[in-house]
DNA sequence: CGGTTGCTTGATGTTATTCAAGTGGGGTGG
DNA sequence: CCACCCCACTTGAATAACATCAAGCAACCG
């Protein structure tokens, strides 16, 4: 979509600033009272709900071109948490013209609000995953996602790409434990799914097996550009 | 948020019809290509997805007020399947008025939007869930968010409602196998979670548990009138 | 050099699934 | 009215999937 002059300077005007934030960093907290809206421009993070007893789940990841804390900023407080996964760099907005793009920028409020329902469909993936299917079919089929948001970014190259999870991350997102997740990602890696180096991920072979195929071959919708 | 009598002639005129749909009808289905959006008046559904083999995950459960099908009226044809758990009752509105609205009627839009963003919120409460609560904990704390759910919503009296899921749904929605739901419903009965009255629900001792209780204290933020 | 961190592996225990058989209520047709 | 079937639900036993416990390894760092 193209973009009128005036909403240029507008979007210009609503950049309050840019932020740099170490691998580790929490970006939001849950309650914080008045969370910033981010997008996110390099490196990865994550959306997170912790239970009182240390346990988390995390919800889904942000690659760059994200948009961080669209829910909080309607609804108020944050329910969740985010934490940068990688070193990031990200745009701050202020919280409080969220309303006033709906006002005056029903174009860019539109596109907001597409994006926030793109993540809802992400998260819907997740459960589903979660839900349905085995150890090693969330495992590939949330590689294959990820592999595939990444290429959608162009950070893919002969099928090679950053791959900044730990172990301790894919447990938390898949609902596994550290263990079996471990366990799986290497029976994964002798099936022939995808080769380690170092921190990056070679996805060899994403139809490894029917389900997985399937997976592969739905293509997601693209995001408009913001 | 008081309307403007503008506002209200628009919403007449949004409304396209009403419609009656019996129990374990489809009212959306994937890949329909102009879905319409749905405001439920009466009745519960559920939203889900299917997977090639016939596993399915419910996503989330709809009770009167909610809306049906705007993260499609966004994106595109559905990507997800909408189900009528008991007969329902629902108002139509022509999918194409939506980006109308935003342009129109930007308070509205943005009370939309905040009907989404609650929604994903209750898709990551059961993403959660599923993926780190044992079954028990599982299951616990859905029939307490439902509990809650018709309870703001008017629908319980002396803390009994109606309950209109079956064992079959309760296992879709918490990835649960159909025995292992049955034995651990069976099991919470026995404990005092609930009295089973028909197909209503007695809800007698919402703090079973210390993380039951965290879950029953914990509450949601009501919803703008629409 | 000792300590820490992320990862790995094997043994054992628990949770949930699968298989199989059976119950009871609600409908239908004789 | 009863015989029959169908469906949702129930129960027990066997099995598979996953969690937990425990020990060890390699890389890194002070």
């Amino acid at each position: 979509m193209p973009k009128t002059p005036k909403e240029v300077d507008w979007l210009q005007q609503l950049k309050q600033g840019q932020l740099r934030v170490a691998a580790g960093a929490d970006l939001y907290r849950v309650n914080d009272p008045a969370p910033e809206l981010f997008t996110l421009y390099s490196g990865w993070a994550f959306r997170y709900r912790a239970l009182p007893d240390g346990r988390r789940q995390i919800l889904n990841f942000y690659l760059p071109g994200d948009l961080i804390g669209f829910q909080s900023s309607l609804i108020g407080p944050a329910e969740y948490n985010v934490e940068a996964l990688t070193e990031v760099h990200l745009c701050t907005f202020r919280r409080a013209q969220v309303w006033r793009i709906f006002q005056d920028f029903p174009e860019l409020a539109f596109q907001l609000t597409w994006l926030g329902a793109r993540e809802e469909g992400m998260v819907d993936d997740g459960l589903t995953a979660v839900g349905q299917l085995s150890a090693a079919e969330r495992m590939s089929s949330m590689i294959v996602a990820l592999f595939k948001r990444a290429r959608g970014l162009g950070l893919v190259e002969d099928d090679i790409f950053e791959f900044p999870l730990r172990r301790e991350h894919l447990a938390d997102a898949l609902g596994l434990s550290l263990v079996h997740t471990i366990k799986t990602w290497s029976a994964l890696r002798r099936a022939g799914l995808f080769e380690q180096l170092g921190s990056r991920l070679k996805v060899s072979n994403p139809r490894l097996t029917p389900t997985l195929a399937a997976f592969f071959e739905q293509e997601r919708r693209q995001r408009p550009i913001l």
